[in-house]
DNA sequence: CGATCCCGCCACATT
DNA sequence: AATGTGGCGGGATCG
């Protein structure tokens, strides 16, 4: 190498020179130019043959030369050759002879040359993407490396994403099996759903919080949703550093963050990414901060995983515009559904997958682990082997184990997701213009993705067909989707893609509800999709106007936004069919298109600002609603009717009334209901929205649906984080509990059913759980009565306050939390469905005790609840 | 000058 | 202890 640069002499020609890039320069020929800059001036400077150089070269000699040979020819050698074609001889005869003349050119590789991303394009160019069953690639890392001229090193860093995604898997030392792309949709699947599961309940709660927070209270900000997280979260984080630090296992890192990152692009709805958020979201450590210095290292990681997902073909570069600036990102190229194979029932589907590689202990890593925790549950069992790994697993149940380091880990990362929407959202709060609104991940950025609330709603319908829900908006509504369909199945008449799923799952902190809502012209505006959305299934009557909402499918148009759909399906499912479902909230009520209503009801929202800020929007009404729906949809519609139609927002009245009119609610549009739970167990807040916020919930829908289980998750509140399911079955049984959030959540979906009740339920923190879902009664029956119960109250509080009070919309979180009382309530799921109720998990403590519920607030909380968390509740069985 | 990200030291894991 | 793995971040390049 030095060589050339004696001969050329040149000293150090800055980069410029190289001629690496050829095409460009080509006409430098390499020779010419000095090709390598700064270095050789360095090293060789001197002459070719400094002693250096020679024992760079002999060194190399044994392998490497021959690597260097090689990699040039096969890599570079295009280029090189090309470039260097032009004058190649000049150099070579300077120095050296061949090889050296390799070297030489080997020089000139600029630094893309030897990028990553080219690198890997080699390594893959030598595998057959879709390799015959039959036959096994074994792929060796030292020959592999020095057939491709580097060094070790760089392998793993390949191999470590190829793994992430099963392309590959490691069999032994220094040895990989190749498996090509066979499972990679079914992989990608997998970390849709988890990705749901993880990340669509951040997204939400992050809005959530967001909105609820800052919009509101402005103040707080940001801390606040630390802190109020925090508690859970902290506590969940302690466990989880500890245990993280214990296990120490920080392998993986790069496979976990490689999966981490595909999830956070097959929820978001653009499919776009950003690298500041990714890296946001992946640091675990939480809220702490981060120093700058872990988030620039976060980045360079997310970049090394970029370049092999880009060489995958399955994400690109692009630049997000905000408000801000242009920032970089990656788009998601690769394929965005993933229908086929099994859906269904199992969720796990992906488990399925298994992937083969797992052998190593570490098997682990290839865990999702997702937070969901839930679903991939299986997994861990069997993996059984490391418990640190494990962590993920939720299922163990135990509680203090290691593995609920994952959990808070989840927590920590919701926190940080938390944290990081705020920032956006504050952001896009004050440009409200943008749009996004529930900017969370993705950025919207621009153009790009926009949000554009409308394809989602579009996809909601067809969802169940096509699959490709996801579209492209939502952030994460895509993962709602899912399922949704599952709820909805019915809708349309033919099962949505999830079909299966029975739950949904409230990210922890929150939950949302659906109600029909109402969608505000605004919110069409801004966020058409959503509703479209909503009225779907709203049936019709809705207004739904939207075109948008097309109800394609039929289903019902949720108004929510897109991500909504699924949960509107869901919960339309449920209502309609089986009352239990899991939808939980989606409501549609009423029916009115209009604008008006829209606003009004919205107008409390409206005004506040949420809408624009979130497009989650949850025009308060919502909540109620949704809570009417299932049981009590009376109130949501009362108030909902009320506002819209006549009073605006302002008053307040809301719970309360619910009882008269209960009923009466037509249908309204749908709109999601978050409750989020702040910081403890407490509070709820809900959300509706009519437009996109149903994005925003939708993911959390869809990704319970992932899940396929029956239940309904709830997350607990943002530290919680995790989410509960709730089954009614459940009930009892479970043991305490779990989180003060999910109970809430949980109650909400319930509410309907019966439990019960009647009462107040909520929620609250402790949420109880009811199990008892009932199905199909649980509609009707509760609704008039009881329905009251429990949404009511709460909701109607909530919302109604929210509501009526404050145009904010969006959930301001209410509170309820403590009020909550733990108690039992049931909830019910209307959420759940009927079917597969079940039983997944059902959590032991949860339903059980009320008290239980607020005590974890203390004791459990942390442990408990991250393993425990996980409510079920089902409806079907329990009772 | 900020975005990228190569390079390889070095700690930890596995043999 | 040797070797395999892979975290990590300085600092070189790019644009």
């Amino acid at each position: 190498e030095n060589i050339f640069d004696r001969s050329r002499m040149a000293p150090k020609t800055p980069v410029k020179n190289e001629p690496v890039d050829l095409s460009k320069q080509k006409g430098c020929t390499p020779e010419r130019n000095p090709i390598t800059p700064v270095k050789l001036v360095d090293r060789p400077q001197p002459d070719p043959w400094t002693p250096t150089a020679n024992l760079k070269m002999l060194v190399s000699a044994a392998s490497p030369d021959m690597r260097d040979r090689e990699k040039k020819k096969e890599l570079f050698r295009p280029i090189e050759n090309s470039e260097q074609s032009d004058t190649p001889d000049s150099l070579q005869y300077d120095m050296v002879d061949d090889s050296t003349v390799d070297e030489f050119e080997k020089q000139r590789p600029s630094r893309k040359q030897k990028s990553l991303g080219l690198l890997c394009q080699k390594f893959l160019a030598r595998y057959p993407s879709y390799p015959l069953s039959t036959e096994k690639t074994s792929i060796s890392l030292d020959e592999v490396a020095s057939i491709l001229g580097v060094e070790r090193r760089r392998i793993y860093d390949i191999v470590n994403v190829l793994e992430s995604l099963h392309l590959v898997s490691r069999v032994a030392k220094n040895q990989y099996c190749w498996h090509g792309r066979h499972n990679l949709s079914q992989t990608l699947k997998t970390l849709q759903e988890a990705g749901e599961l993880q990340y669509g309940e951040l997204m939400t709660f992050f809005q959530h919080k967001e909105q609820d927070l800052e919009y509101k209270f402005g103040e707080r900000k940001k801390e606040t949703i630390s802190d109020s997280q925090d508690r859970p979260l902290l506590d969940f984080s302690e466990p989880d550093c500890t245990s993280a630090s214990a296990n120490s296992r920080k392998d993986k890192s790069l496979r976990i963050m490689s999966q981490k990152f595909v999830m956070l692009f097959l929820v978001s709805k653009t499919k776009i990414v950003t690298l500041d958020i990714a890296a946001k979201i992946l640091i675990e450590e939480t809220q702490d901060t981060v120093d700058h210095s872990k988030f620039k290292t976060k980045v360079r990681r997310l970049y090394d995983i970029a370049n092999v997902l880009t060489s995958l073909g399955l994400i690109k570069k692009v630049h997000v515009t905000e408000e801000r600036g242009r920032k970089p990102a990656f788009k998601w190229i690769g394929p965005v559904e993933f229908p086929r194979k099994n859906d269904e029932t199992r969720g796990h589907g992906p488990t399925s997958d298994p992937l083969p590689g797992t052998q190593r202990g570490a098997s682990a890593p290839y865990q999702i682990c997702a937070t969901g925790k839930q679903r991939f549950t299986r997994h861990a069992s069997f993996n059984g082997a490391q418990p640190c790994e494990g962590t993920r697993r939720k299922v163990s149940s135990e509680p203090n184990s290691p593995r609920q380091e994952r959990q808070d880990e989840y927590c920590s990362k919701m926190i940080n997701l938390a944290a990081v929407c705020k920032q956006k959202i504050e952001e896009d709060t004050r440009n409200p213009s943008i749009t996004s609104p529930l900017s969370l991940l993705p950025v919207p950025g621009d153009s790009d993705f926009c949000v554009n609330p409308l394809p989602q709603a579009v996809f909601p319908v067809v969802q169940a067909d096509v699959p490709s829900l996801s579209l492209p908006n939502g952030i994460s509504s895509q993962a709602l989707h899912p399922s949704t369909p599952a709820a909805s199945k019915t809708e349309n008449g033919k099962p949505t893609l999830l079909p299966n799923q029975p739950f949904l799952c409230f990210p922890s902190s929150s939950l949302f509800m659906l109600c029909g809502g109402l969608q505000e012209d605004n919110l069409r505006e801004t966020l058409p999709t959503t509703g479209d959305v909503g009225n779907r299934r709203a049936e019709a009557q809705a207004t739904v106007p939207p075109a948008a909402c097309q109800k394609r499918s039929s289903h019902k148009c949720a108004s929510l936004s897109v991500p909504v759909d699924d949960e509107e399906p869901a919960a339309k499912k449920q209502t309609m069919e089986q009352n239990d479902v899991p939808l939980s909230l989606v409501v549609a009520k009423k029916p009115f298109e209009s604008p008006k209503a829209e606003s009004t009801p919205g107008s409390g929202c409206t005004s506040a600002e949420h809408l624009e800020a979130f497009h989650l929007d949850l025009a308060s009404p919502a909540a109620p609603e949704a809570a009417d729906k299932e049981s009590t949809k009376p109130l949501d519609s009362q108030e909902q009717e009320k506002r819209s139609q006549n009073k605006d927002p302002d008053e307040p009245t809301p719970g309360k009334e619910h009882i008269s009119k209960e009923n009466a609610n037509q249908p309204f549009l749908p709109q999601y209901l978050y409750v989020q739970p702040t910081a403890g167990l407490s509070s709820f807040n809900f959300l509706f929205s009519a437009n996109q916020a149903p994005g925003a919930i939708s993911l959390a829908a869809s990704q319970l649906p992932s899940l396929s289980v029956p239940c309904i998750m709830v997350p607990s509140a943002a530290l919680a984080s995790f989410p509960l399911i709730c089954s009614p079955t459940i009930t009892s049984p479970l043991s305490p509990v779990p989180n003060g959030s999910f109970s809430a959540a949980a109650s909400m979906n319930f509410s309907v059913s019966g439990l019960a009740s009647t009462t107040p339920v909520f929620i609250g923190t402790t949420a109880v759980v009811t199990p008892k879902v009932s199905p199909a009664p649980l509609v009707d029956p509760q609704q008039p009565a009881h329905p009251a119960l429990h949404l009511s109250p709460v909701l109607a509080r909530s919302c109604g306050a929210v509501k009526l009070d404050s145009p904010v919309c969006v959930g301001h979180p209410v509170t309820l939390l403590k009020l909550q009382q733990p108690s039992s309530t049931p909830l019910t799921p209307k959420s759940i469905r009927p079917a597969r109720h079940e039983a997944f998990f059902k959590t032991p403590g949860s339903l059980g005790d009320p008290v239980a519920w607020k005590k974890n607030e203390g004791n459990q909380s942390r442990n408990a609840s991250s393993v425990q968390r996980r409510l079920e509740i089902s409806s079907t069985s329990p009772d």
